[in-house]
RNA sequence: UCCACAGUAGCUCAGUGGUAGAGCAAUCGGCUGUUAACCGAUUGGUCGUAGGUUCGAAUCCUACCUGUGGAGCCA
């Protein structure tokens, strides 16, 4: 009977075969450990002089790294086993013979192992993170489903460029101009007035020169918009949504953060609701920890980041910032005009934001003078105005980015080991 | 674009002016409970590239290339 590593429990007691790659081996005279991998799992077979062919022994004996087989064998039960089971070997029948893999079981550098993602993602360590990468977003598309969202798909060819397109990817559309998406939220904003609450997740483009752990060229970004959402309750979707996706990891990955040696108790602390502070509170709390490069009206950098996170074992909001170091589209602050309805979200232990989110201005004239005070034109211009001229409403929305998620609740340094294959500055390959 | 660091065997590294080294991988042999198994042997080199200093350069100097960490940048 076929099988898989994950099923085995299943089959106490029972031959059946598995197709696997071999990940290493140890062996005695008339002994020998196979360490098996398939995808779904890692499980030891012991393959024994006396109870085989002569051949199937000679075979477990010589095979090398990577090799592809099908392992025949009774499943049984052992506590040395860290699954708890292992097969004892009946027959190998031998797929294909790998010959000198490169990634051996000792240590390698990131270069090396960058150049080959393509066999590095077979690691355990890489198995681990990719599978927190798939549970969180199915989590999130469970989450949203189950809050009444509709998913929708904004184009990720555009012609529509609301600000300078020096940080976007150029592309030939036949005889136009064209640019791959950076971001969705105009398109989410006209499907919010559709559809009502709707969310997107796709990939996005950015022509940045950053070269540090938490930028990639090419990464994955979850965005909801929302019709008749105000600041205040968008900010409570977005804890409720964060802390179910902390959530999903603890019940559904056990296995695979402790593969990562994660500190789990860290990740038991993340429940809503989450600490908020205005900018201001942010810049009076840099000030008094000893920041003296940090003014009214400055962007936060990396270090600022950490150390506003660092007071606290949740992520937190900075809420309210100056519209001027803001996005054009954000709603003002109803009592002080200089100042916009919008939230970073800041993960703990120097992962940095992985949410932006705002209030989006719905009033025609408004939203009309902003563009002229940034002197902002483009094919979008007519389309994105005319949302605010036909019934329009109050709206939020925010876009998480997936890399950066995924790095903190794996507790993984950075983010290129988050994503299948990375883009990077300098790296277009694999 | 800027700052710092690095580039030596397939991989990870040691070697700081005087014969090019170790561990792992690979190959051969030994071992019936191994967990990055262990033990013995063998194989393996354009010391990033170009130029310079020197009797002599992996080592010192210059330029360049590549990479890493960070900054700037980052709705």
């Amino acid at each position: 009977m076929k099988t898989t590593i994950q099923h085995v429990a299943k089959h106490e007691g029972q031959e059946v075969t598995i197709g696997a790659w071999l990940e290493n081996k140890r062996s005695s005279g008339k002994i020998a450990f196979l360490q098996l991998r398939d995808g779904t799992g890692f499980m030891q077979a012991v393959v024994a002089k006396n109870s085989v062919d002569e051949e199937v022994f000679k075979l477990a004996k010589t095979l090398n790294q990577e090799s592809s087989i099908y392992i025949t064998g009774t499943i049984v039960e052992d506590k040395r086993s860290p699954l708890g089971f292992e097969m004892q070997v009946k027959h190998i029948d031998l797929i294909q013979e790998a010959v000198d893999y490169p990634i051996t079981p000792k240590e390698h550098g990131t270069e090396f192992l960058m150049d080959h993602r393509h066999l590095w993602l077979r690691s355990k360590r890489q198995h681990a993170v990719m599978k927190i990468r798939s549970e969180i977003i199915q989590a999130t598309y469970r989450f949203f489903s189950d809050h009444d969202f509709m998913k929708v798909d904004p184009p990720i060819l555009t012609g529509a460029s609301a600000e300078d397109t020096t940080e976007l990817f150029h592309v030939e559309y036949f005889d136009e101009e064209a640019y791959l998406s950076q971001s969705g939220q105009l398109y989410l904003e006209a499907a919010a007035m559709a559809l009502g609450k709707v969310f997107s997740f796709g990939p996005t483009f950015r022509a940045e020169k950053s070269k540090t752990r938490r930028h990639l060229i090419e990464f994955w970004m979850m965005e909801p918009e929302m019709a008749f959402v105000e600041h205040e309750e968008s900010l409570q979707i977005q804890e409720e949504y964060v802390s179910f996706l902390v959530k999903s990891i603890l019940d559904n990955c056990q296995q695979e953060l402790q593969v990562l040696n994660r500190d789990i108790s860290k990740l038991e602390k993340i429940t809503a609701p989450f600490p908020k502070i205005t900018y201001k509170e942010a810049i009076q709390l840099l000030k008094d920890k000893g920041f003296t490069d940090i003014e009214w009206g400055d962007d936060f950098g990396a270090p600022h980041e950490t150390a506003i996170a660092e007071n606290y074992d949740k992520p937190v909001f900075i809420t309210n910032w100056p519209k001027d170091i803001k996005a054009f589209y954000m709603q003002p602050h109803p009592e002080e005009p200089e100042l916009v309805l919008c939230a970073d979200l800041i993960a703990p232990e120097g992962y940095g934001e992985i949410i932006g989110g705002s209030e989006r201005i719905h009033d025609y004239e408004l939203m009309k003078k902003r563009y002229e005070e940034h002197q902002l034109s483009g094919p979008a211009y007519e389309w994105y105005l005319e949302l605010r001229k036909y019934g329009s409403v109050p709206h939020s929305g925010f876009g998480l980015g997936l890399e950066r998620t995924v790095a903190w609740i794996a507790g993984v340094e950075h983010v290129r080991e988050t994503i299948p294959f990375p883009r990077l500055l300098n790296r277009l390959y694999p």
